[in-house]
DNA sequence: ACCGTGACGGTTGAC
DNA sequence: ACGTCAACCGTCACG
């Protein structure tokens, strides 16, 4: 466990962390080198990270234009939301015979709750014993939860869990990433341009739950983390100015 | 040789 | 305070 901390080796020599996401760095790497035409496969062996990895996130970033990590932990957005317990209440109230399962349909049918964040019966059933059948009052009502917005990705409560610690317990430049020093990532181009075929996603429109945490000033999605490069000088792939990373990004392809 | 995928062991955080 | 659970992670091995 502490150990862990200190990472792990992979077989190409890269070091990890177990159960950790990679650094962002690394991750902005993968995918501005799979923008530059780099091949995964030589994405891997540079970066030392799995081909495994570097398909996950080039995948990811794909579909979500995202290169952030998912968030990690925590549970599923609650559901049985103070406007929730407060319905429920509301139909015992009518008909003290009422069974669970038929304050489950009306909740839906009352449009309190959609099919993705309806109370379990077993749920309703455990409100009923612990916080009508015996505290009237139950949780203080109203605050911000609603119900009414019925989407999955409605964050009912808190805004989305994510790494609290903003990204990692470890900073960007890894325990010991010795060869990548990500952290000062060169970014010299935004992938927007590299790719037409991905177009720049708003950061709203990125899926992954982590977006909004982190990253506060900068967004998540690749474009705009890649935005803030020197406006002019977007040559092709030359990290001139900034130097690449492990210092020997020059040749891309080749090596290996 | 390359790459997608699933199993695996791990971490995290809400409940 | 602690355990459980379900989310995610990256690596590895297989096809």
């Amino acid at each position: 466990m502490e150990q862990s901390t200190f990472g792990e080796v992979n077989q190409l020599g890269g070091v990890f962390v177990n159960g950790r996401p990679l650094p962002n760095a690394i991750r902005l790497r993968i995918v501005e080198l799979a923008q530059l035409g780099v091949r995964p496969c030589d994405i891997s062996r540079q970066l030392r990270v799995s081909h495994g990895c570097v398909s996950k996130i080039l995948a990811r970033y794909n579909e979500t234009g995202s290169i952030l990590p998912g968030a990690i932990g925590g549970s599923k957005p609650r559901v049985t939301t103070p406007n929730v317990v407060k319905h429920i209440k509301m139909y015992k109230e009518r008909d003290p015979g009422i069974f669970a399962w038929e304050i489950r349909d009306k909740l839906l049918a009352d449009g309190v709750c959609d099919k993705y964040n309806v109370p379990s019966v077993s749920s309703i059933s455990r409100i009923l014993r612990n916080k009508i059948g015996n505290n009237p009052t139950p949780t203080p009502i109203s605050q911000g939860y609603d119900n009414k917005n019925p989407t999955i990705m409605t964050q009912p409560t808190a805004p989305a869990p994510i790494y609290n610690h903003q990204f990692y317990p470890y900073s960007c430049s890894t325990p010991s990433m010795p060869p990548v020093h990500s952290s000062q990532m060169p970014v010299s181009q935004p992938l927007a341009q590299l790719n037409p075929n991905k177009p720049p996603q708003p950061a709203s429109n990125c899926v992954t739950p982590c977006m909004m945490r982190a990253w506060a000033t900068s967004s998540h999605s690749v474009n705009d983390i890649l935005g803030f490069r020197p406006p002019s000088h977007a040559a092709t792939h030359g990290p001139s100015s900034s130097a690449p990373p492990s210092g020997q990004h020059g040749k891309l392809r080749t090596e290996l």
